[in-house]
DNA sequence: CACTTGACCTGTCCGC
DNA sequence: TGCGGACAGGTCAAGT
């Protein structure tokens, strides 16, 4: 579910909530959504402290003061939400909330703070992960030994994010934009939304990308990976940030899931095609192979 | 190696 | 209303 700006929106609203405080449990009973044996988690986890909350790709790092991190991908349908002791639901239900009383049923891991406050992993479809292991050890991990610079970083160059392509030279730029060895945090929604920015066909090979459109799309992709931030995100159906609540990117988005509408730009009716396995948007008008 | 496809899960929506 | 199939924001392990 969550790409770059989605877990960004998390990493961010979670450092306000969870740093300094204390873990008194831990609940889980689905073992592929938290593997870690119990003792692990009773000895580096429980009556320790969050000390810090990172973030690096689409993965949540959360640092407790026992040089242990949660390490947490929230793939499709994860949420991570925060709930204070007690907090009164129903009638009054905001409408930017998804969510009502936690734990619900797609409540995996449950972390429960000295305080009486909540933290709900919460994965409908069970293909996120929340694991345990020393601090040290996280960047030994094989993803994060593949997986490429962040696109939003200020050194972060031009140059640098055109040589990352030349090793996916036969495959469409679209592929390569969701590989995340090619580049950190991009997914369906913002490959989508740049390519459109760009004018560029997702079906376009690699090789046949003029110069001058890897610069167009480096262009689009920080500016449409900036303002989900701003906006806190993409909320099409399922996610959520730290306090629970959509993010209005969605409501800025140009092409995704706007097949039927007319393009912004020319007119023309955004059409839905399949790429790299993914339902792909894009204006045929302005954005021809 | 690089590239594509299916698997992992649950829920929802759409056509018959 | 019920039922089957396709589809959903992401990665992996297998195939070729």
């Amino acid at each position: 579910m969550p790409e770059l700006p989605e877990v960004e929106t998390i990493r961010r609203g979670l450092s306000e909530l969870i740093i300094n405080r204390c873990i008194k449990a831990v609940d889980f009973d689905w073992p592929k959504s938290f593997p870690n044996a119990r003792s692990d988690v009773e000895r580096f986890l429980v009556g320790a402290k969050v000390t810090n909350v990172r973030r690096r790709a689409k993965v949540l790092l959360i640092d407790i003061s026992t040089d242990y991190s949660l390490v947490i991908h929230l793939k499709m349908t994860g949420q991570l939400v925060f709930r204070a002791k007690s907090v009164a639901f129903g009638a009054g239900h905001p409408s930017d909330s998804l969510i009502g009383e936690l734990p619900d049923k797609s409540t995996r891991v449950t972390f429960t703070f000295v305080d009486g406050s909540h933290l709900y992993f919460n994965d409908q479809r069970k293909f996120g992960w929340v694991r345990l292991m020393p601090t040290l050890e996280v960047p030994n991990i094989d993803f994060m030994q593949k997986v490429g610079p962040e696109p939003l970083e200020a050194d972060f160059t031009i140059d640098q994010f055109t040589q990352r392509f030349a090793r996916r030279a036969n495959t469409s730029i679209k592929a390569a934009l969701l590989d995340q060895t090619v580049i950190a945090g991009v997914g369906n929604i913002y490959a989508d939304e740049s390519l459109w920015g760009a004018k560029i066909h997702p079906l376009t090979k690699v090789v046949d990308l003029p110069v001058a459109k890897y610069s167009l799309l480096y262009t689009e992709l920080r500016y449409v990976m900036n303002l989900a931030i701003e906006k806190g995100g993409s909320t099409d159906r399922n996610y959520v940030n730290a306090k629970g609540k959509k993010g209005s990117y969605i409501d800025f988005v140009r092409v995704f899931r706007r097949e039927g509408q007319s393009c912004s730009r020319c007119g023309t009716e955004i059409i839905k095609i399949r790429v790299a396995g993914r339902g792909t948007h894009i204006c045929p008008h302005c954005q021809k192979l």
